[in-house]
RNA sequence: GCGGGCGUGGCGGAACUGGUAGACGCAACGGACUUAAAAUCCGUCGGGCGCAAGCCCAUGCCGGUUCAAUUCCGGCCGCCCGCACCA
């Protein structure tokens, strides 16, 4: 009697279930083997995303994977709950961050509960809970004592309007994103994080990471930027009204060009700079015009080089009496090297327009291979490539490899300076100027400085009655709370207002998740060594440089302080694609969303209710602003949870990006409807559980048999490769054969009856990952009350299942497919060729001409070369 | 500008270390069942020629290596991503 599947029911029997048991639970357990699985925990935005459908099934598949392999496994989630969205919705709706962030959280995460994920729930986080945030404020404090924090001025972004600071993201064309004011550069004390400590390490420790994409390694390396060169100071010849002695030290990592040097520029940030324009308005003005501009990403991009001439002449390292001139020039960064730079046109792109326009002279000292140097000279194009250094004394002659170390051993000697290496790396401002954050947990001191919260008065909490009418940030303008006593002397002090970057949050969260609940520290060692490192961490590649290269500092920093015994956080790294849609306008070029439009039979779109023509835009990245989302709580209401996983893994291989289709998500639908009718319309007349195994298998039931062992095989390849795709396509492939002789065969015989039992069990197995709710029904109806399909071992594959007896070898001639034969395995080679040449399309082929060479692929193809 | 990736049917994509190109799915078309529709099932499905056996062309373009190239090498063309005044 044929049954329906029910989605809705089945699926929220199976999540209670899973429930009650506690079956995804994570206890240490010496005994067995741990696997660590993570996706990127979410932001608690107000509701889940498709993008976040993706991450948490790909490694809720790897979780249930691993879990039915044997491993003990910890699957674990939380919220990355503070962030300026929150403070936001404050301001626009008058509702309080916290109580925005937790109705959120609690909505989404009954939308993650209802994908049926394999999560220990019991560990779940909140980044805005003063039970974590507690410990973080506490990981500070032990950096601070390791000397890895430190407070310093430094240039920000600040928006005069709203009186706060802005990351570089939210400056628009120089003005602020929100307010439009000309944003301007401020100096302001900030803590620092001392990742730059450790930039060695990070770099070389990448190539340790072999099993995280090539392209993210690359991306941190380029960002870490590590160049080799030479810092040295150039004197500054005596001018009527400066100080003697004066000098400008430069950084170069082409030491080899000196004796081309034209000019020295500075940075307009530069400490020299701010005392000459004191005296000279128009240096002044130059600055100011500079800090403005500076900004935007569009002005660097277009900005014309422009200097300023200080009128200060610098005398050149190798040659007291050769004076350069020292211009202020906007190119040169501050926070990059010394913030001043000697320029060498004839071999620099940049220093070649400067001086083009200020008509400084080019004086080319590399010589290419093949030039003559009595000709050579540069045009418009700097010569940047290898060749001997010319007209440059001590250093002609040689190589520009050779040149360098010749020049950086000189100006050792001539104590002018010395070689060293350059991070483009920064140390990690981690203050911002928010309510909704972590507070920094030190107290201003007239008297005694900086102060850290004693750990018995931790968590510094933030204080709940706070107003969000004035710009700036809320807890500055707090009556009472920053006001305290100084824990070291007592007299009044001022609690920092500054919260912490909320990437700060989540560079520790995969530590905490180890001891979640414990009170007392941010991690128990013994749980944090036993769980550590995460073996497969899932997510964005958005996340590439930032957060996975903080986190992967946070962890050494963490290492540097006793609370962890592993510098390198995610053994693993997986980063999938985007989601993708059509995108909608209607006749007035709005955007429209996918359930506002109706596609006609012909292609063409139009408004569902209106009738208006709609234009159907590119496929592209989802997005609110342009609309082209998909609920992914309607999609599970319509077609259950499974359904929205697997489609989720079909078609598109995980790290590219994926279109999302009506059509596809009809596919999937389909394809459930069909391994439910493939378990119940011949479960009946199986043979029951535990019959003894036939004594011989004939054909057919070895046809099944076959096609299980190597749906076995490929579909564990697959996932261990991360070819979910793949995975999805090799079980259809089993399912299709199943389907196909369950209805003609399984009647007839008892070993065919058999092989297809123990295929569809199988199936069921195999599918588990993916389609965990369908897949323990099938179970049950196949006969295991007694025991969950999750809570059996992964399926092993016979490898003599995995062989056939007879093979098809391909047989070409002249490399052109004309014959395919089916020959015993291990045939001998002669055989082979001479079936090969027996074959009458390969005579014909021949066409009488006798075979020059025949090449045999033992088991594969035969080669016949005319 | 620097760094990286990708170009395969109408579409998403498969092809492990070079060895039968197009698995699996979507769409489309034809058929069965039905009063009809939905659902389901069967079949066709890169292009061309042929009644057929079969033949020719085909993995962005041009060339090379090889018995054999989607795969390796060189040169173009196109698209995508990351970084970017980093000295």
């Amino acid at each position: 009697m044929t049954t329906r599947y029910n989605v809705q029911t089945t699926e929220l029997k199976w999540q209670k279930i899973w429930e009650d048991k506690q079956s995804f639970r994570a206890t240490e357990d010496a005994e067995r083997q741990k696997y660590y699985v993570m996706s990127m925990f979410p932001y608690p935005s107000g509701r889940i995303h498709m993008g976040h459908v993706r991450n948490y099934t790909l490694g809720d598949v790897v979780a249930r994977v691993k879990r039915m392999q044997g491993f003990n496994v910890l699957h674990p989630m939380g919220w990355d709950a503070f962030g300026l969205p929150a403070e936001n919705a404050a301001r626009e709706r008058k509702v309080h961050p916290a109580q925005w962030t937790w109705d959120n959280i609690k909505t989404m995460r009954g939308e993650l509960k209802r994908m049926g994920l394999a999560l220990d729930w019991s560990r779940e986080v909140a980044t805005c809970d003063p039970s974590y945030y507690k410990h973080q404020q506490k990981l500070f404090q032990d950096f601070l004592k390791a000397g890895l924090v430190y407070r310093k001025e430094s240039w920000v972004n600040w928006d005069p309007i709203d009186n706060t600071v802005l990351a570089n993201e939210q400056v628009i064309d120089g003005k602020g994103w929100r307010s439009g004011a000309l944003v301007e550069k401020r100096k302001l004390a900030q803590w620092f994080f001392k990742i730059t400590e450790f930039a060695d390490d990070l770099l070389s420790a990448l190539a340790t990471l072999d099993r995280w994409p090539e392209k993210v390694r690359l991306m941190q390396e380029n960002w870490i930027g590590k160049s080799e060169g030479a810092k040295l100071r150039f004197a500054l010849a005596a001018q009527p009204d400066q100080p003697p002695d004066q000098s400008i030290e430069i950084f170069t990592t082409r030491p080899d060009t000196l004796f081309g040097a034209s000019f020295l520029a500075l940075s307009p940030n530069h400490p020299l700079v701010a005392e000459l324009a004191k005296k000279d308005g128009k240096l002044a003005a130059f600055v100011a015009e500079c800090n403005r501009a500076g900004t935007s990403e569009v002005n660097i991009e277009t900005a014309e080089k422009q200097g300023y001439d200080t009128g200060l002449k610098a005398r050149h390292v190798f040659d007291k009496d050769w004076l350069l001139p020292v211009y202020v020039a906007n190119f040169v960064l501050m926070d990059y090297g010394t913030g001043a730079i000697f320029g060498c046109p004839a071999h620099d792109q940049r220093d070649l327009d400067f001086v083009r326009k200020y008509k400084l002279p080019v004086k080319p000292v590399v010589l290419p291979e093949g030039e003559d140097p009595a000709t050579f000279s540069v045009g418009d194009i700097a010569y940047t490539g290898p060749g001997k250094a010319f007209q440059s004394q001590f250093l002609d002659g040689l190589e520009v490899e050779a040149a360098k170390s010749k020049a950086i051993a000189e100006i050792k000697q001539r104590g002018l300076g010395e070689g060293v290496t350059q991070f483009r790396l920064r140390d990690w401002g981690v203050s911002r100027q928010r309510y909704w954050g972590c507070p920094i947990p030190v107290i201003h001191c007239e008297s005694c400085g900086v102060v850290p919260v004693p750990e018995k008065d931790l968590p510094v909490k933030l204080p709940e009655d706070v107003t969000f009418e004035k710009p700036g940030n809320p807890l500055d303008h707090h009556p009472t709370w920053k006001h305290v006593a100084c824990p070291q002397c007592g007299k009044p002090a001022r609690r920092e207002t500054d919260t912490f970057d909320t990437f700060v949050d989540s560079s520790w969260y995969y530590a905490r998740y180890c001891s979640a609940t414990n009170p007392d520290k941010p991690v128990d060692r013994k749980q944090a060594d036993y769980w550590l490192p995460v073996d497969q961490y899932v997510g964005g590649v958005e996340h590439a440089i930032l957060h996975l290269l903080y986190a992967r500092f946070i962890a050494r920093a963490m290492k540097t302080t006793g609370h962890l015994a592993v510098s390198e956080p995610f053994t693993g790294l997986f980063t999938q694609g985007m989601i993708c849609h059509e995108s909608y306008k209607d006749e007035n070029g709005k955007w429209l969303y996918p359930e506002e439009i109706e596609r006609k039979p012909d292609g063409s779109a139009v408004h569902v209710t209106t009738g208006g023509k709609v234009t159907i835009g590119r496929v592209e990245v989802m997005s609110k602003s342009k609309k082209n989302v998909v609920d992914p709580g309607k999609i599970i209401n319509a077609y259950g949870a499974d359904t929205a996983r697997l489609f989720m893994l079909s078609d598109s291989p995980p790290e590219r990006d994926l279109e999302w289709t009506e059509s596809g998500i009809d596919g999937v639908w389909r394809f459930l409807g069909r391994l439910w009718r493939m378990v119940d319309d011949v479960v009946d007349n199986l043979p029951v559980l535990g019959a003894a195994k036939p004594s011989a298998w004939d054909e057919p039931s070895l046809k099944i048999r076959r096609a299980t062992h190597r749906a076995i095989a490929d579909v564990s390849a697959a996932f261990d490769r991360f070819h979910f795709n793949g995975a999805v396509a090799k079980t259809r492939e089993l399912g299709n054969l199943l389907e196909e002789q369950g209805r003609s065969a399984f009647a007839v015989n008892g070993a065919t009856a058999f092989a297809l039992r123990e295929g569809l069990e199988t199936l069921a197995q195999l599918i588990a990952p993916m389609l965990p709710h369908i897949a323990e029904e099938m179970w049950e109806r196949l006969g295991h009350a007694d025991k969950m399909l999750i809570d059996t071992a992964w399926p092993k594959a016979d490898p003599a299942l995995l062989v056939d007896e007879s093979v098809t070898v391909a047989v070409q001639v002249n490399g052109k497919l004309r014959a395919t034969l089916s020959l015993p395995r291990n045939a001998p080679p002669k055989d082979i060729e001479a079936a090969a040449l027996a074959d009458p399309n390969v005579q014909r082929a021949l066409n009488g001409a006798s075979p020059k060479k025949v090449v045999v692929v033992p088991n594969k193809i035969v080669n016949v070369v005319a």
